[in-house]
DNA sequence: GAGATTTCTTGACAAGTGTCAAACAAAGTC
DNA sequence: GACTTTGTTTGACACTTGTCAAGAAATCTC
């Protein structure tokens, strides 16, 4: 059971017996999880959190006995989220032999978690969207945006090594230029399901090799 | 005064007098207006139609008797937005005789849209997430991203040209790269506003070389 | 200027929202 | 087994939302 850390420090309010304090952190992974599938269908704004409860085998009570208020489960939540979608691509990285290995591998993973997982990746983009109004997400949303940053620099990194060259943009940039590219594909995804992917395919490798040089 | 049009066909029919048809015209653009202001400002989840009301000279009821709806009303905004913003480097385009003249163009023009259209920019990307659940915006969404495509690839063009170069990657790879920083930026601009500009320059330059080639 | 038409204001409606609190059930403590 | 603590249900609250309709005001037509 993963201990979803604050990012803005603060919920260590509720007393609770000693012995329960992982099983609240359970009912609250569990609030979670039916929470981010209601959000990944529904997306943010149009999520309340009676229909999460409705998804769920909970009461909406409930949902405010384990969560202050609707800001807290979303950010636990995405809190939640981060800690299982920027390990993606470790495993890749860390076995492939050769530069045409992995980035087989990474296109493969990719459009993998395109199709897979598309309502957490809507989701996402929704909320680091929202993060431009609501001040109160921007926190979390930087700390992901970072995650995913550094993901991508350990793909290019471990690329460049196997390829003998080295990076030709710097972090920001090459995770900018790769997120243009999957948002495009998350959002063409819902009209044209069946091509989204080999077009996201297609176009990386038009991309890849040019962000590195020797 | 531009007639906006229909992506999605289905306002033709309010009667009203011919003679004051551009005069509904008129009014139903200075309510987008307003609610363009309110929208960048809120964002399409927090803005509602009396907020938009009440931001304006007209009160919630007029909203409604030139909007059938909520999706109407933020539909025609959209369409009304997209006939302002694709248009923006024509004149750099036109005007650069080498491709460093177009590039310094390029990148003043939209650092300053940057830091001068903020909420715009952030309306519009709330906008495309928000399509990704409301399957009404698309259509709209789907059309302004069309447009800011073909406008990416007359600046690359032009700039391969001017350079005796060709693009090494095609238009919607290209959109979606320098969107990508672009979008970045946006969502950055809100934390750093400072340094932002700065960054996506730097960015772009690393960025720009690398799409055309001999 | 009278009468018809268009435009606008106002107030209401049903539905849905986040929030909370009081009653109830379960579980743990001595 | 009584009693306290913890967990859950239920129903209510104040408020906001989109939508609409009835009537007032303004405008146009003749």
């Amino acid at each position: 059971m993963v201990a979803v850390t604050s990012a803005n420090a603060a919920e260590q309010e509720r007393p609770a017996r000693v012995s329960g304090i992982d099983k609240i952190e359970r009912r609250r992974v569990a609030l979670a999880e039916s929470a981010l599938k209601t959000l990944g269908e529904l997306g943010y704004a149009r999520t309340s959190l009676r229909e999460i409860a409705n998804n769920s085998e909970f009461t909406h009570g409930v949902v405010h006995y384990y969560f202050r208020d609707k800001i807290d489960l979303i950010s636990y939540c995405v809190r939640y989220y981060k800690t299982k979608c920027a390990r993606r691509y470790d495993e890749v990285v860390e076995t492939a032999t050769s530069g045409e290995e992995l980035v087989t591998g990474f296109l493969a993973k990719m459009t993998q978690t395109l199709v897979d997982e598309t309502p957490m990746h809507k989701l996402w983009y929704d909320l680091r969207a929202q993060s431009m109004f609501e001040e109160q997400l921007r926190p979390d949303v930087e700390a992901i945006d970072k995650l995913l940053e550094e993901m991508i620099w350990r793909i290019l990194g471990r690329y460049a090594d196997l390829t003998a060259t080295t990076p030709t943009v710097d972090a920001p940039t090459a995770y900018a230029l790769i997120d243009g590219l999957f948002e495009q594909a998350v959002v063409g995804y819902a009209a044209n399901p069946d091509k989204t992917p080999d077009l996201l395919t297609d176009r990386l490798l038009q991309v890849l090799p040019k962000l590195v040089a020797a």
